[in-house]
DNA sequence: AAATTTTTGCAAATGATTTGCATTTGAAGG
DNA sequence: CCTTCAAATGCAAATCATTTGCAAAAATTT
């Protein structure tokens, strides 16, 4: 069901296949133990460590990208082709940023610092839509007592 | 010597001082441990928990940011200030990026999205001009061997 | 279906970060 | 200076995400 190709010389199992499944479905990067988890309910036999194990080696093989929200303290993981995003600091929505408008950018950078580029991440933090009304609507019956 | 004020009600100390003068001393972020061996060599007593706790207060007040790098498990402390920057992957030189080419995006990202937008960090990964020379010495005496 | 290689689960180890608590230090007044 | 009190420190112990060793299970290959 996942349609990622394994890297040569790595089995199918299906511990392997549901987690990339999973994260194919999911926008926002996960925890491990959340993909765990996730799993586990869905009635996959797996353990925390073939979960990491997985994770790592799929990293290292440049198919999952692993990454730190702000204030949190643990990894998140998610394919490699969901880097940049924006995320919402109040619900932790994460939106996808397609039209990535890092390539411009890139040219200069090469230019003035003559680095090779290898790669880049670019996270975004503020609120979404939805908590902004939120929010504000708290506002208000705040003041009316 | 450290030029940065401190939050209301935070108490000057040695340690803090250090602690701050050697972020500002420092382009790239560093390590919790690297700062606490750094200022016992310069003969500074502190220890490894009072460095976490100022570096960790320091980043609530905004202070400080605190980021991974690629392929590294432990975080790294940095003045707010640097937060932009690019990543040697060989030799992890940093090199901050000013004039931020985010301002522009932002609009964009606003428009688009509807979000708040609150904050952000971009990194870019690739190779500095002195290591990329240095890889490709090493590669040339290895073809002559 | 036997042989080979990779992957898994489990329990134990690791290592960065945090925390409790007794003691020291800094700032403010007197 | 001296006193006072909150804030900060050091140390040891705790926490908790992540890693690892090893024997058993699963996937490929013969
Ligand atoms: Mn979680
Ligand atoms: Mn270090
Ligand atoms: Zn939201
Ligand atoms: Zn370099």
């Amino acid at each position: 069901m996942a349609n990622i190709k394994l890297p040569e010389g790595y089995k199918t199992t299906k511990q392997r296949q549901a987690i990339l499944q999973l994260l194919e479905e999911n926008v926002v990067p996960m925890h491990a133990e959340d993909i765990y988890l996730k799993l586990k309910e869905k009635g996959i036999e797996l353990s925390l460590s073939t979960v990491y194990r997985n994770l790592d080696m799929l990293q290292r093989k440049g198919l999952v990208v692993k990454a730190y929200m702000l204030n949190e303290d643990k990894a998140r993981f998610g394919l490699a082709s969901k880097k940049n995003y924006l995320v919402c600091q109040e619900c932790r929505k994460i939106v996808i940023i397609d039209n990535c408008p890092f390539e411009k950018f890139k040219e200069e950078l090469i230019e003035v610092h003559g680095f090779d580029i290898l790669g880049h991440s670019i996270e975004v933090y503020g609120v979404c839509p939805e908590c902004k009304s939120k929010v504000s609507q708290n506002f208000e019956s705040s003041q009316n007592k």
